[in-house]
DNA sequence: ACAATAATCACTCAAATGAGTTAGTTATGC
DNA sequence: GCATAACTAACTCATTTGAGTGATTATTGT
């Protein structure tokens, strides 16, 4: 039995090019949309085996468009499908269930790769989105970007749980003073003005 | 120029299989060697493009291997090559800074694919792997377990990018103790008793 | 019609924090 | 032996923030 394909895609032309490229290489395209507004009850009635979802389209994004279709329909698997390659978008698209992630400069036949690779459960990526992906589990290396000495280092991390001033010099037995001596220094060389610039730089590049 | 490789295998009759099939297939096998002892040093000097790297071998580790290849020639991709599917393993792999993750049950089409993808820049995984890396993204059901309104969140997220009151209240339109106001609500909440408690329960918890 | 909630804004006060400055001690490396 | 850096500590001053209290408006569900 063929794969069957749902498109959400706003611009005709390259919508009609694609639904003829899969229905031409022994895919079913069961439907093709300019926006995402159906997405839910395509998904609830089609039950698609893969959507193909672009990002930027007129009214509900893609990527609210691919949380529509894995609450109706989970099995169906979402491969994004667009030309952003920023973090942001792509790791909302992630946290919203999407099964793969395409920019739109891959060929066909790397289209079809991927589709075969989510009908087998896998996760096709760009070249340079799997790479974000996995940068992201990445620790070491990259660590003493900033320079930070093993003290603190140290503060960093207790302020990164949370921790005041106060309790620092506590945890660390140190001097309150010492502690925003070192906050200073740390504030510097991470190029932030307060501890909740570096909690938030730290937590998001990992840092600590 | 055909891809440089550098298999670590301690599978006699494996090592010699996989060295011939590279060979035979358009790649330059460089070294192939039962245990990591010497990872280090031939990293540095062979500088391959490419490393298969098993993880069970006698003495050191893959996973170590990896971190001694990295740190040795950062630019040498690694593909883990192996029959572990644990996520433990798994996420110590791609900590240590692996580029892929194969399981040994991959055709050898497959595996001539996914070293093409490794110096592409991507990042080649068996489905299973695939999969599990991508639900480390999802997020969901949890999201509303703080039962914080939408502007709440809002203001949540502009604090976690570090954000100062007063730059909230710009950025949102509204009046300075407004955010104030959203703020206390926040932190009641969520249970903690200042900003920085708050980003760093949001960014650890991803409910932003 | 009424209760509950969200969103808005204002005021006070005390505590926490950031910025600036200075300085003593201990390692480390050349 | 001397320069450099890390770690430590103290002081001041202005700003930011958290906690408390109170209030208005709009929306929603019963």
């Amino acid at each position: 039995m063929p794969a069957s394909i749902v498109l959400f895609e706003d611009n005709d032309r390259l919508r009609e090019s694609l639904t003829y490229l899969l229905n031409m290489n022994g895919y079913t395209v069961m439907g093709s949309y300019g926006q995402c507004s159906e997405a839910s009850l395509i998904a609830r009635v089609y039950k698609p085996d893969v959507v193909l979802m672009d990002i930027d389209m007129p009214g509900i994004s893609g990527i609210a468009g691919v949380q529509m279709i894995k609450e109706s329909n989970p099995d169906t698997a979402v491969i994004m499908y667009t030309v952003f390659e920023d973090d942001e978008k792509l790791f909302q698209c992630l946290c919203a269930g999407a099964n793969g992630y395409l920019l739109k400069k891959t060929p066909p036949a790397k289209l079809f790769d991927a589709i075969n690779e989510v009908l087998e459960g896998g996760a096709p990526m760009s070249p340079i989105i799997a790479q974000k992906v996995l940068s992201t589990f990445r620790t070491k290396q990259e660590v003493n970007k900033y320079n930070l000495s093993l003290r603190e280092k140290e503060v960093l991390q207790w302020l990164s749980k949370g921790y005041s001033i106060k309790m620092i010099a506590t945890e660390m037995d140190i001097a309150f003073d010492t502690v925003r001596s070192h906050l200073k220094n740390i504030y510097q060389k991470l190029h932030v003005n307060c501890g909740k610039e570096a909690i938030a730089k730290a937590l998001s590049e990992r840092i600590v």
